[in-house]
RNA sequence: CGAGGCGUAGCGCAGUUUGGUAGCGCGCUUGGUUCGGGACCAAGAGGUCGUGGGUUCAAAUCCCGUCGCCUCGACCA
């Protein structure tokens, strides 16, 4: 087959982004479509990179010193409603069940759209004393939120995440937390996804519904838009008090605690897809790539061939590297594609020709380009070549979102910055009302506010910056 | 829910204007030749044309109804 026809089973990056994400997504069987709308499938494949980021994250955790638990799915209507702002956030999404048994339940349950409800009940019945803070815990497990409109990874109704709940004695530890975990997002954003994020508080109209305060982070897709790739929130007091979550403190006298919550979901899959492929499909980061290393090879009938492959996926399985050795029937120039279009960060190639010369053919799949390497040393060397490819990985991503981050100081500024695919940092007053008017004016909202107000007029209404924000279109 | 589009083989589509044998590409199966960028040859399997009704000698095609899906507007990790 032709190589353009090749590159046409995938749509043109640059003419139409969603559709090339949608594709890539499903010709690479990461995910499929299931019987239910909005409910997607996740294949192997695009488990194996959910398993990757779940023990990258988890190491992390512990090493805070969170531990993992597990809260049940079904959650009774009630506790919703135990906290105003939050069941007036959640209602119009929850999926509700009212039978069970053959029989009408007398209180409907519902699929937890997230667990703040829940572990506020079982925290409550955990703390007693100020010994028993901070208690920090975490869960992996799915959860539902019945969206109107769904892609794949970037919202269906439902998803896999963690989310960690903890409780602090003071609102000061609690919010140092929320902090903490923002900058562990970071992190893990950066050096293992190999992406760069914008983190920031959001506004009171972003936030999430129950919380103080809410942070985030963000990541720019290709085409300009944001991603919220993660959320960190501070409740202050409003979930320990509608669940009784109270302890007797140092000084004996009884209080309610303090807590906070942090998630990331699957999400990040949509999310660094849609920050590193190319018009070929996948460039997946070497930490989170099911496969990192997939070993072709050339004439694999002639002697010795797929016996140097065998010897060679020994050796870099021993550095610890995630090798594949694809001896299908099919033609390599096939074999070549289909890796390329799945992500796999480095092909290497092995025939007669490169055994007589003790070298390998090495491609990278972030820069499309072949050179040799002696096979002798293969682990060390090819280890080196994937921290290469991640940093560069990361730097082309730093390098375009710091290119398109642009100021305005006026409605106009700030439209014409959206549409030409950049995040528009601009001045904000504070009010509700400006915040409105660019959404209706140049479809953007506002994203992270700035660690630093350096605006000195609102973009909206000119009255003094109060804030200074980054605005973008958002998926 | 407001606007637009689409339902024909596993996937992508043509055929509908002007009714008349169910088609194409990819994929799949079998056998053979191949293998350093999606190889080639040969043979084959696979569709009650979303669905219900109507018109007609005859409907994928015309008429009426209905269901489903996708894209765009209001919420979200």
């Amino acid at each position: 087959m032709a190589k353009d026809q090749f590159v046409s089973q995938i749509a043109d990056i640059d003419a139409d982004f969603p559709q090339w994400y949608t594709d890539v997504v499903i010709k690479t069987k990461l995910v499929d479509y299931g019987p239910v709308k909005g409910i997607m499938v996740i294949r192997p494949y695009g488990y194996a990179i959910w398993e990757n980021i779940q023990r990258e994250l988890d190491t992390r955790f512990k090493a805070a010193g969170v531990e993992n638990a597990y809260f049940p799915l079904l959650i009774p209507m009630s506790f919703m409603t135990k906290e105003a702002e939050h069941v007036e956030g959640f209602a119009p999404e929850v999926a509700v069940v009212t039978h069970a048994g053959g029989a009408k339940l007398e209180e409907p349950l519902v699929v937890r759209p997230t667990s703040e409800t829940i572990i506020g009940h079982m925290m409550g019945k955990w703390v007693e004393s100020w010994r028993d803070l901070p208690l920090r815990q975490n869960q992996w497990c799915n959860v539902m939120r019945w969206e109107k409109t769904t892609r794949p990874f970037l919202r269906t109704s439902e998803f896999l995440w963690q989310e960690g709940h903890s409780v602090y004695a003071t609102g000061e530890e609690a919010e140092t937390e929320t902090l903490n975990m923002l900058h562990l997002y970071e992190e893990f954003a950066k050096n293992v996804l190999c992406m760069p994020v914008l983190t920031g508080r959001k506004t009171e109209k972003e936030k999430f519904a129950g919380a103080v305060a809410t942070y985030g982070m963000e990541a720019m897709m290709h085409d300009g838009k944001s991603l919220q790739s993660g959320t960190t929130h501070y409740m202050g007091q409003n979930f320990a008090k509608a669940f009784g979550v109270q302890f007797t403190g140092k000084d004996g006298v009884l209080q309610y605690g303090y807590t906070m919550s942090y998630g990331v979901s699957t999400r990040l899959i949509g999310a660094l897809i849609m920050t590193h492929g190319d018009a070929r499909g996948l460039i997946l980061p070497p930490p989170v790539a099911p496969v990192q290393v997939v070993i072709v090879p050339i004439a694999a009938k002639k002697e010795g061939v797929l016996e140097a492959c065998n010897a060679l996926k020994e050796e870099l399985k021993k550095a610890g590297l995630r090798v594949k050795v694809d001896d299908s029937e099919n033609s390599p120039g096939w074999k070549f594609n289909e890796w390329e279009m799945k992500g796999v960060p480095v092909r290497v190639e092995l025939g007669p020709r490169d055994i007589e010369n003790g070298k390998m053919t090495v491609f990278r799949r972030d820069i499309c380009e072949k050179s040799e390497l002696g096979l002798a040393d293969a682990g060390k060397e090819l280890c080196a070549l994937l921290g290469e490819i991640s940093e560069n990985l990361y730097h082309k991503a730093e390098k375009r979102m710091k290119e398109r981050i642009v100021d305005a100081e006026t409605l106009e500024e700030l439209l014409k910055g959206v549409d030409g695919g950049n995040f528009v940092r601009a001045g904000w007053c504070g009010c509700r009302a400006c915040e409105d008017k660019v959404k209706e004016f140049a479809q953007a909202t506002a994203r992270v506010m700035d660690k630093e107000n350096t605006a000195e007029k609102c973009v909206v209404c000119g009255k003094p910056s109060v804030h200074t924000v980054f605005f973008a279109r958002a998926y």
